[in-house]
DNA sequence: ACAGTCTCTGACCGATCGGTCAGTTACTGT
DNA sequence: ACAGTAACTGACCGATCGGTCAGAGACTGT
């Protein structure tokens, strides 16, 4: 049962998270799954659609972690159980992370990427609530956006299965490291 | 002089850079610039051209710093040089690094992209010869791309002018750290 | 045997894409 | 006054885009 609608939805978020959503045809990613621009277009109704159905597992996951987050406010335990929660959902939606960081902000007016960019401002918001220091905010946006490339760059993409444990407990260090709170003083350089 | 030739250059830059190579037509290009399509076509053969004069510079420098660091080999110096310089270039060239990073792996069979992607691979090689674990070409990952990320993100493109030395001082520190030679301690956390 | 539904398809549509070309305007040096 | 050239334009081209539509098979329950 459901042989395409499935298929589908994967086939379209590996292109989209590669090659682009703009530069990605209905008839390639329907060449891919052995049918016809007709038969995708009877599965999703247009394109955007496609891209909505792609990208909309990810969007609800990010949301709940971040509900937990705003939840547990600022406690170090709720924090550091977000950073672990954070770093499964970016390894689980790798290809939706990576489409998020570097197409959202070309993807406005769908709905479901607004949403998207409105929860990356939202945790934006909650760590910015805290510091205003250019160097807290650049350490919030390295840790995003550099986790997300690095999951999703090219040389990575293929991760052998023993390794995502590896991986896992590597992300976790430098991402704890990176978003240490503010209180921590500054032992590196002078 | 030259009213056009640099203004599209510029705006197709800009373009390129936030909307994407795929989804910015001529067309777009062209009236940005208050011009008609035939009139970029005329001081650009192609789009693929246009695209190649967008990025080259950009190529050529991160040639020369990733030159140098190669001849200064591994010393302490040599690699705090680079990183001085590497922070610098990343804020000059704020734009094109973010297509390198976000688009760069979608344009293959472009000739300057496949240029870049080399350099990026060779400044990787660079990194990943003195360590194998997963963690140090995790940290290198995460730097490169959080860092080009922060710096073309929709929020913080429109740098106050004033406020660029201190993401100067800012990056340079998080990349020091994250970057610090696999020989040093691990301080922090447990 | 029949009707209904699910899956799929090729033909077709208007719009837009990158690119070509003949020709216009304006400014130059002679 | 004239020729040359740089900058620019609208009309046009084939290809491809997302999307519509009528209908063909395949599999059901009756």
């Amino acid at each position: 049962m459901s042989t395409s609608a499935e298929d589908l939805r994967a086939i379209a978020l590996a292109e989209f998270s590669t090659a682009g959503y703009a530069a990605t045809s209905l008839h390639r990613i329907a060449d891919l799954a052995g049918l016809s621009k007709s038969s995708v277009l009877y599965h999703y109704a247009s394109k955007e659609t496609l891209l909505e159905a792609t990208v909309a597992p990810a969007i609800h996951r990010m949301e709940e972690i971040l509900n937990a987050l705003e939840a547990s406010a600022l406690t170090p335990a709720g924090r550091a159980a977000f950073l672990s929660e954070f770093v499964d959902f970016i390894l689980l939606y790798r290809r939706e992370v990576n489409m998020f960081i570097n197409q959202g902000p070309s993807l406005v007016d769908v709905p479901v990427i607004d949403e998207a960019n409105e929860i990356v401002h939202r945790l934006a918001d909650f760590f910015a609530a805290n510091t205003a220091s250019i160097e807290e905010k650049m350490r919030f946006g390295i840790a995003l956006g550099g986790a997300a490339y690095m999951l999703c760059s090219p040389e990575s993409m293929a991760f052998d299965t023993d390794q995502v444990d590896e991986a896992r407990t590597a992300l976790l260090t430098i991402l704890t490291e990176l978003l240490a709170p503010v209180t921590a003083p500054a032992v590196i350089g002078e």
